[in-house]
DNA sequence: CTGCAAACGTA
DNA sequence: CGTACGTTTGCAGA
């Protein structure tokens, strides 16, 4: 088995041969993987090398270290590490106890092999491994055809076995304490050492044995006396022809032992004509994955310094800007009045992608722009200040801003569309957002900075931020060295995110993202901005009533509390409340949490069930109406000055691809309960609008689940059913849908959804509050309806594990490495994201999708009305009255039809004067 | 002042 | 022992 990766749009390749110089000699590294891998765990603590989630990474680590200083130091200019298999080998035919009784391999070490694996696929290193033959066996093969070759030859590796293969061209390189500390073992260094040559050397280990292999040797025989005597003889054929002339003790025990020092012999030679499925020229350096090894480091959690090393030796024969810290340079103008559209007529007129970068502030769906700078792929930059326009620079530069046929790239690019549009000037021609670039090619990382993203894709330092208003360097003279340092600053961020944007560019298309980040992110990116700027209107007084009647309901609950035990405490300390309950008051113990028992809503209604204290009562009306004065409380705080309430739409943080809200987030207002409605009437239709009105897909993430599935079943339940739920329910319990209880139809809906979450048959009995064997029956009778459902969970969940992401409707990917995590509990988390990211990121694509398609049809129809929230599933929008009719058929219309499934798209729109009278 | 844990709201 | 988020509060440590 051969695993390579090559893939042409990669530029850089790996290893590196010396650079320059006349006709330098081939030079063939032969890594033994797991003897190298298993130095490396030992060498390193486990317990140091261990991510968030669980995975072990010592190996790994060592195992890299190692490599790295291998390429820079030997300059091998082909390269292969050789895997052993499980699958016994020819020497387990010869000698059923080979390598019998051998400790057991450590659980953290198998899953570090595989990463190691995934590593090497990365840095286009071949990595091979044959059935029916060890590693040494590879290597041996390969070493002896590159010594026809009259190649040198260094063979890494911590089994002695390959001591035999050393020759004036081969050299084995011998770990000592650590897998990097290796001892270079030449024909002198071997016959010094052991007192044979090399070719003998498998001689003298029959003789001596070998345990760790279960091969014992002659008692009483050590390495010098087997030296003495190989030399004396010559070899340990001819010592055999000899064996009744060896003399004394230790020659009895030789005679004795003969049968197995003869299969010692053969078993410690090496084949040498394996097929090992790769030439010699397969080995040369691939093209490398840098993005990947990247994303790799960051979820082994690596520091940058293991990176840099590695980048630093790949990148040797690039040009000399690969180099870390080699930074950014730009050739800056800093533009007084009056030299605006000269410089952009000069720089910035064709169709090359220009580098933008701002400074200001933004958030709450407005901005200020107080610095803008542009850069361009050859070195000019320029910088603005937009207060200091005259009018001739000011059209000049709007112009370009809007001009869609001058391409731009920008980082995170909403905030600053914001602040620009704030100044009432446009921004057009996005053909790169680096932060949603970088969000796509892999989501869930923790943060998409532009530092960052340079060292990470770039390999590039950008100097610090020096914040906006220059707090580090005030500079007293006034136009001096701070300002020009802060317009440096702001140009190098410019060209930086153009060089990002083209390496991001290649990246995405190779992983197959550039539809998404051109037809979806992007577009959207825009319509968010809208939506953002708009905001939703607030009945202030309203929620200011509220918040007194929620404020009062909590002092009651406060004063019950207090005077029910005799004293005073803070309801709102779980920490207080364990003392309360369970030491003071002796109530029963809940289920265990880091900090003692556990006093959520479910413990303490459970404690209500157990005891006649009412106090566990007392403190869920607490709770219940703290949350709802908490979350009244912090929407007054958000209404701006317009009356209106603008979130913060995040596109860049759910690693399945939905967007989340923020400041405040209006995707979390209450529902469920009659009290959390309430806040909903807060909020309104707005001036000039005559209506809000919602539209949601009903059940859109189990429709996926029917489409991606192809349960004939299940679609059909979709074609048929007007009660969805109770329609599984009928066809579950094989009943007319009529007679579906209520009770049978809740349980239904609760197994429907939990699919998609990864339920077990303990989850669904803790849901139901039945037995966990009553839930086991359940899920069997759904599944034998439904079987398609179940195979289909769980081919996504191998897939992923094959190909290391999983994929929606539209190609997001989402990457999840413990997928082959030797941590249970971290493996099957990963597994149940796998099997939900799909399904959550399809319904987030579809919506997405929606969204485009609606804000595209109000704005071709001249529609006044517009959209302001999105929930996931829903839309929010504000309407006038005599667009009503047309928009509600217009948004249920492009809703259904953003994507055709194998079932219906099913959308519900309700209107109203407020949130709440628009459900429905 | 910052970061974590617990709790809880939504889809 | 059910996925994805954001916010608030209390509290411990810097």
């Amino acid at each position: 088995m051969v695993k390579t990766q090559a893939t042409p749009e990669q530029t850089r390749s790996a290893p590196s041969g010396p650079a320059g110089g006349s006709a330098p000699r081939q030079r063939l590294l032969l890594i033994d993987g797991h003897s190298m891998a298993f130095r490396a765990f030992y060498a390193l603590p486990v317990d140091k090398f261990t991510t968030s989630t669980g995975q072990s990474t010592n190996a790994v680590y060592g195992f890299t270290s190692m490599l790295v200083k291998l390429l820079r130091e030997e300059e091998p200019t082909h390269i292969a590490v050789a895997w052993d298999r499980s699958e016994p080998t020819f020497r387990h035919k010869v000698y059923d106890d080979y390598k019998a009784g051998r400790a057991e391999i450590p659980p953290q070490f198998p899953s570090q092999v595989s990463l190691l694996q995934e590593l090497l696929g990365l840095l286009g290193i071949a990595s091979i491994s044959v059935a029916g033959f060890e590693a040494d066996d590879i290597i041996a093969t390969l070493a002896t055809q590159a010594g026809t070759r009259d190649m040198e030859i260094l063979i890494a590796s911590g089994d002695r076995d390959a001591f035999q293969l050393i020759n004036h061209r081969c050299t084995v390189l011998y770990p000592g304490k650590t897998p990097s500390d290796l001892a270079r073992m030449t024909p002198e260094v071997v016959q010094d050492k052991y007192g044979v040559p090399p070719q003998l050397y498998r001689d003298l280990a029959a003789l001596v044995g070998e345990p760790s292999d279960n091969l014992p040797g002659v008692p009483g025989v050590g390495p010098k006396t087997a030296a003495k005597w190989i030399a004396k003889y010559g070899s340990l054929d001819e010592l055999v022809t000899h064996a009744d002339d060896v003399t004394g003790k230790a020659g009895q025990s030789f005679r004795d032992h003969l049968d197995g020092v003869l299969r010692n012999q053969r078993l410690n030679v090496l084949a040498t004509d394996v097929e090992v499925g790769a030439g010699l020229d397969d080995l040369k350096g691939h093209s490398w994955d840098r993005a990947g090894v990247n994303s790799l480091f960051d979820t082994l959690e690596f520091a940058s310094t293991l990176r840099d090393r590695l980048f630093a030796v790949l990148g040797e024969e690039d040009a000399a800007g690969a180099e870390l810290g080699e930074g950014f340079t730009v050739e800056l103008s800093a533009l007084g009045t009056g030299e605006v559209a000269g410089w952009l007529a000069a720089h910035a007129t064709g169709a090359a992608r220009a580098g933008l970068a701002c400074n200001g502030s933004w958030g709450g769906g407005t901005g200020e722009l107080t610095g803008l700078a542009i850069a361009m792929a050859g070195g000019p930059a320029a910088h603005i200040d937009p207060t200091t326009l005259d009018a001739a620079d000011e059209a000049a530069l709007l112009a370009w801003l809007a001009d869609p046929q001058r391409p731009k790239a920008l980082h995170d690019a909403k905030g600053p569309m914001l602040a620009i549009a704030a100044r009432g000037w446009e921004l057009a021609g996005l053909t790169s957002d680096t932060a949603l670039a970088a969000y796509l090619v892999a989501p869930g990382q923790r943060g998409f900075d532009l530092a960052e993203l340079c060292l990470r894709y770039l390999n590039r330092e950008l100097g610090d931020e020096q914040g906006d208003s220059g707090q580090l360097t005030l500079d007293l003279a006034g136009e001096g060295d701070g300002e020009q340092a802060a317009r440096q600053d702001l140009a190098l961020r410019a060209r930086a995110t153009l060089d990002l944007a083209d390496a991001l560019d290649a990246e995405l298309e190779r992983r197959g993202g550039t539809r998404l980040l051109h037809e979806l992110e992007l577009p959207l990116m825009r319509v968010l901005a809208g939506m953002e700027r708009v905001g939703i209107a607030a009945d202030r007084a309203y929620l200011d009533a509220l918040e007194e009647e929620f404020a009062a309901a909590v002092r009651q609950a406060v004063d019950e509390a207090h005077r029910y035990l005799g004293r005073e405490f803070n309801l709102g300390s779980p920490k207080q409340l364990q003392q309360v309950l369970f030491t003071e008051l002796g109530l029963p113990k809940t289920k265990r949490i880091k900090t003692g028992y556990t006093t959520n809503a479910d413990a303490l209604a459970w404690l209500a069930t157990q005891t006649d204290n009412q106090l566990p009562v007392i403190l869920l009306r607490h709770r219940d109406q703290t949350k709802l004065r908490t979350t009244v409380e912090g929407l007054i705080k958000t209404i701006a000055d317009d009356g209106r309430i603008h979130t913060t739409f995040n596109q860049i943080v759910a690693a399945t691809g939905r967007l989340s809200s923020a400041d405040p987030n209006l995707q979390n207002i209450p529902v469920r309960t009659d009290a959390g409605r309430r806040i909903r009437r807060a909020f309104v239709v707005g001036e000039g609008f005559d209506t809000l009105l919602t539209a949601d897909y009903s059940q859109i993430e189990l429709r996926i689940m029917a489409h991606l599935s192809e349960d004939p079943a299940l679609i059909d339940a979709f074609q048929t059913g007007h009660d969805f739920h109770a329609e599984i329910a009928a066809r579950v319990f094989k009943i007319a849908a009529e007679e579906v209880d209520a009770q049978v139809r809740a349980k239904i809906k609760a197994m429907n959804y939990g699919l998609a979450y990864g339920l077990s048959a303990f989850g669904l009995s803790q849901q139901l509050g039945v037995t966990p064997e009553e839930a086991r029956g359940l899920m069997d009778d759904y599944f034998a309806q439904f079987g398609r459902v179940r195979d289909y969970l769980h081919e996504v969940v191998e897939r992923a594990r094959r190909e290391g992401y999983t994929e929606t409707m539209l190609g997001r990917r989402r990457y999840l490495p413990d997928l082959t995590s030797d941590n249970r509990h971290q493996r099957e988390l990963a597994e149940r994201m796998a099997l939900n990211a799909p399904i959550q990121g399809s319904a987030a694509d579809i919506i997405k999708a929606a969204m485009l398609d609606v804000d595209a049809a109000l704005r071709e129809g001249g529609f006044t009305s517009r959209m302001l929230l999105q929930v996931h599933d829903e839309l929010v929008m504000e309407v006038t009255g005599e667009e009503i009719e047309d928009v509600r058929e217009l948004v249920r219309t492009k809703m259904a039809g953003a994507y055709e499934l194998r079932v219906p798209l099913a959308v519900s729109v309700g209107a109203g004067h407020n949130w709440h009278e628009a459900a429905h």
